[in-house]
Parts: C-alpha cells; structure tokens; sequence
DNA sequence: CCGAACAAGATTGCATACTAAATGACACAT
DNA sequence: ATGTGTCATTTAGTATGCAATCTTGTTCGG
C-alpha cells in the first residue's frame, strides 16, 4: 500500500483509537477525502484493510461504519489472547537469548524507576503504556513465529479501542508491573510451564479491569 | 465489497487454490483485468483483501505476486491450528447441543458407508475430503466464538494451498477417520480434555503428512 | 394519525484517464 | 568482455466522472 493509501490508512485507523470516530460512527468516503487530503481511491483502499483488521465494517452500498464490540467479543478476545500469549510466552522461554532477557529486563528496571520518581499519574500511566507495548511486543518476537506475532499484534491492537476508555489507576500498573517481572523471571529460568501461566494469568487480569470499567454497549447509529 | 470486487476475488483465489497460479507466480493487474472481466479498481480491491488474508504479498509499486510457504511457515501453521482448533474442541466439548452431536455423529456414519461403498479411491477421497471440513466448521461453530471460528477458517484455507500437491493414500483417510471418530465420542461426552488432546494429535499427525510429502520450496520469480 | 409509495438527494461502485515509478534493453565507456 | 548510465516500455498509483444504489423527506391514501 502505498503513499496516500497509507496516510489515509494511518489517520483513519489513529483516529479510531482515539476515540474521533466513535464507535458506530459512519464513515463516508467524501467526508474522509476533505481529512486526509487524498481522493476517494487510496481511502477505500485503506478502510478495505480496515475491514479486512475488524477496525471497521463495511457494507456493500453502504459505506464503512466503526465496528462495536459487545461484551460477549470483548470476553472472546481476551480468552484468545490469553491462549496465544500463553503460548508465546512458553515458545519464548525456550527460545529467548541472553541478550532479550537482558533488555526484558532493563524494561522492568526502567519501570521500578519511573515508579519511584516524583512524576504525575498521568506521566507513570504513559511510561507504563509505553514500557507495557515493548515488553510484550519483545516476548512475541522472541517466540520466534512471525505468524504469532503479527496475529497477537493484530488482536492486541483490537483491545486497545475500548482502552481509551479507562483510567489506569497506580494499584493496577503496579500489579500489571509485578505480573511483568514474574514473566521476566520465568523467561529468564527458560521455565516455558511457568512463563505461560503467568502470561495467561495477567491477560485474564486484564479483562476482569475491562469489563468492571466497561462504558454501556453502544448502539448502531441510525440511518 | 460488492459484485464486480467479489467475483475477481474468488477467481483470483479459486486461482490460487488450484494452482493456475503458482506460488511465487506475478499476478499483473491488467492480466487479471483480462481473465476475470472487471476494471483496474475491483481487481485492486481484491488484491488487497487476497493480502491481508495472506494469499498474496503486495509490494508497493511492484504489484502482486502468490505467497510462497517455507517449511518454517507450514510448522507454524500447524502449530498454531494445533493450540486453536484443540482450544476450538474443548470448548465445543463444553457448549455442543445434542443435535449438533447427532450431526456430527451423521457425518462418522456416511463416512463409514463411503468406506464400505465400491466407489473408487477418488471418490472416497473426495468425500472424506467433503466431510472432513464440514466436520471441522462444525466444531468451531460449536465452540461459540465468532472470532475463533473465522481466525480458523483462514488458517486452515492457508493449508489447504499446499494440500493440491499431495495425494491421500487410503491409509491416511483411515487414520483421520479414527481421530474423526474418537473426536466426535470425547464432545458427546462433554468431555473436553480429551475433546483437545485428540485435535491435538489429529493436526500433528496432518502435520507429519505435509512435510514428508512437501515439495521443495520454490524459488521467487525472477524480474 | 399512521403507513406505504415515490421522488430528490446523497453516497457508493466501477471504469477510465492520467501520473509516477520500476524494469529491461541498449549503447557507451572502461 | 563487462560494467554502467540512459531512455523506452511496462506496470502500479491516484484522481475523477458517470452509473447504480441506497437514504430520506414528502405526499397521498387509508
């Protein structure tokens, strides 16, 4: 995809995440145009890999709408991530070098000193998100499956639109925090039983804080 | 996607599928014009989805050309429709209503009678092959996850690119049959963990099949 | 007052023309 | 003879116009 498909793909796709385009919202291919500044051509190339991600859904003669996710899917992704980032995190202990562990580990050191400055909520909240992405993103490579890691990027990133959502409070980074160095650990002992269980447990965390936080299901917008 | 879009993308695919193209083969826009009778914007369209569901990779600027599968990838493959489709039984062992059981328990049956049948081996090949992913699709329907039911739809169509290159012996088809039979037996007995270990060992042993029958990779089409 | 049919407007689907990029062949220099 | 630069050809990328379809507001009949 290339040029102006992309920058149309990048904007439309950032402004989901963000919450611009909310949920049910429709997209109308004109209205897109006059944003990205490119013609109608790269943007229906760029909501077709939208649909083809679950960012939107398109119907034929009707243009694209913003997915929604009813609870029931929410419950269905976490339970899918917790299965493959189990089994990542168990491929991973087998197969992580020296040096991954190491740069695992400056994550959680990074994290321990962040946590320790004088920096506002919001700061440690953004640091965290940050150092959180890294971290798992680092495990899924070091599982050593492109296939696994761009599925779990992929599901990843579908969790991250109800994300915004939520309020990160400093009791959860910090038990998110202690389930990284458990993780961490267990990599570093290549104890596979051990790094999944961990995985699967701190996925599972997750979505418990999701759904106590769960905005009400909203409606498709009328046509 | 709409008419003209859909029927290039299932000649395109069906294409693919059968081996008119052949892995590593460019898939030039304006031959595909030619071949499916639709402009330029239709082919593109298709293109596209056919790259996000891993048929083809899309260089930009370079077009189109048919994925090709390392034996790498095929271990991936597997391993992952292992994890997911056993995951897909045990939770079918769970939720299966005891009319979906009785379909199931059909699908055993007429493959029974298929066996005893004078039919030649293709014929039975062909069955088995008819029955097989209806008895698949069925369990993941039954698993009650839409997202697990289509992520397995799509990871199981990628093996079956490579499935044209290989013959099924009879003894194959016996072997499979059996898992078949032993799988449909652990979901009437909502049994789930039995339910996952025979899927387990029913895509290990496909596994197997693939690689001692796999051609060798082929070489990317020269420029 | 409500519902169905219709018509005007809005919006998407597809084709095509134009632009930009990459490929390949040929000539020239070394 | 081989490597390199240039240019023609091929192919992909994008914009735009027209046709087909859907949406919506309105009117008419019940």
């Amino acid at each position: 995809m290339s040029l102006a498909a992309e920058r149309a793909y990048e904007r439309i796709r950032t402004g989901i995440l963000n919450g611009e385009f909310a949920p049910a919202s429709r997209l109308k291919e004109e209205e897109l145009v006059r944003l990205c500044g490119v013609s109608r051509t790269p943007i229906r190339e760029a909501l077709g890999r939208l649909a083809a991600e679950d960012y939107v859904v398109v119907v034929p003669n009707q243009g694209a709408q913003v997915k929604t996710w009813s609870d029931a899917d929410m419950v269905d992704l976490f339970e899918l991530r917790a299965l493959l980032e189990g089994h990542a995190a168990a491929r991973a202990a087998r197969l992580v070098s020296t040096d991954e562990v190491r740069l695992l580990q400056d994550n959680i050191a990074e994290m321990d000193t962040a946590f320790a400055s004088a920096a506002s909520d919001d700061a440690k909240t953004d640091t965290f998100l940050r150092l959180n992405g890294e971290l798992h993103e680092a495990i899924w490579k070091a599982a050593g499956s492109d296939r696994l890691e761009s599925l779990l990027g992929r599901l990843v990133e579908q969790a991250l639109v109800v994300r915004t959502a939520h309020q990160f409070t400093l009791a959860r980074i910090a038990q998110s925090h202690q389930h990284h160095r458990d993780l961490v650990e267990a990599l570093a002992h290549g104890d596979p039983l051990w790094a999944e269980a961990v995985m699967r447990g701190h996925i599972r965390a997750a979505l418990k804080f999701v759904r106590q936080h769960a905005r009400r299901p909203v409606d498709p917008e009328p046509r």
